[in-house]
DNA sequence: CGTTGTTTTGAGATATGTCAACAGGGGTGG
DNA sequence: CCACCCCTGTTGACATATCTCAAAACAACG
């Protein structure tokens, strides 16, 4: 299955039936608050298993829309929760997905409280550095980010306008450079700093890479 | 197993080989920050599993610390796995567990993004008024809160003197009172709707009460 | 009745939000 | 190929929320 930019993959009250693979492009998964600001949860990129919530529990109340275009591997949730149900070595698979989607959320939570917003960017982009490292999806220090500066500032509770000011910052003092929307770390370590990462972050990344 | 009050149930690194459920008192989990701050992540009434994470994953990457006395009934983690992995109704037990556990923290993250102070609070005492509900475990409009500003600022990602200010405010608003560690909610309506939840939030929780 | 830990209050500093105007890019239709 | 428009990002001035530091009031507890 594709889906085109900005469509939705589903809405928050559905109950959905399928559940699948990111073959390629971005997505990503949000909430709606009642005053109307959108806050974003998470990012799914090529090879994420896409929403594993919805697997546990098919009636979701959350959305999820396509970053850029993007292909999709379709599984009917049933079948493969009796799949799941039958297989011992897929159920340890699940588990696994669900503790690290847990210790995620729970990172999210820890440095979104209240870092100031340089370091939650930094946090951001070292971040999606080192998933799409793992992922090997990238070599370099450079990688595209598909997102505006609202999408930014929606996850990490900011404005956009405060996200254009903190990131000219970053690039004044060197850590980065963003050309279209790729981003190029100028000074890992530093950024690595920032983002209240290990300095071996990165080097844990490259070690993990593609054991999805 | 008991515990007294501010003991350390188990530490950020550990690998642990039990888990538990709550007979009584209370609990929070935690992180400490690189630059030496805390942030709580989820806290345990009576009656909750604890360590979801931990049954997932022994390797856990945050702590536990009673905030009260507490008494705990102790499971041995492979043993618990093995009985889970043999029986289907554990299991669904289990991808119930695992599925309010995400949702939980979808929802920490989309109230303590950005929103103000008072909202934050509003939204920290519903909650714990709709949980402590559902367990049944109380039943007028007040209920304790063994918690100090502290625990709370570090929960919402305030400063405990902000806390205190932001507390005097909905005081002073005749919204909730407060003697001891024990809180008075003074005005229902007002509370939920400063706290983006729905106005039969409660009646829900009333009704699904006990069933656990 | 002191000691220690917690809450409250105040004054001033800082980070972030709001509103509004403007600039640039990339499409679209002429 | 150009003129226009819409969407996004940038910049400025100002308002506000929250933090910091420090002192004082209060409570719990031996």
């Amino acid at each position: 299955r594709t889906l085109r930019a900005r469509q939705l993959l589903m809405s928050a009250g559905d109950t959905v039936s399928s559940v699948f693979t990111v073959l390629s492009g971005w997505a990503f998964r949000f909430k709606v608050l009642p005053d109307g600001h959108r806050r974003i949860l998470s990012y799914y990129i090529p090879g994420d298993f896409l929403a594993t919530e919805a697997l546990l529990n098919p009636h979701v109340n959350f959305s999820i829309e396509a970053l850029t275009d993007m292909s999709l591997c379709v599984f009917d949730r049933d079948k493969l929760l009796a799949l799941v149900d039958e297989n011992r070595a897929l159920r340890q698979k699940v588990i696994y997905l669900c503790s690290r989607k847990l210790e995620s959320l729970d990172n999210r939570i820890a440095y979104i409280g209240t870092r100031p917003a340089g370091e939650k960017l930094a946090h951001f982009f070292m971040h999606f550095y080192g998933r799409l490292v793992r992922k090997g999806l990238i070599a370099g220090d450079r990688f595209e980010l598909p997102l505006r500066h609202e999408h930014i500032a929606d996850t990490l509770g900011l404005t956009s306008v405060h996200v254009s000011r903190t990131l000219s910052e970053l690039k004044r003092a060197g850590l980065i450079e963003i050309q279209n929307h790729a981003i190029h770390i100028l000074d890992q370590p530093s950024m690595l700093m920032l983002a209240g990462l290990d300095s071996d972050y990165l080097s844990k990344a490259y070690a993990e890479r593609k054991a999805s």
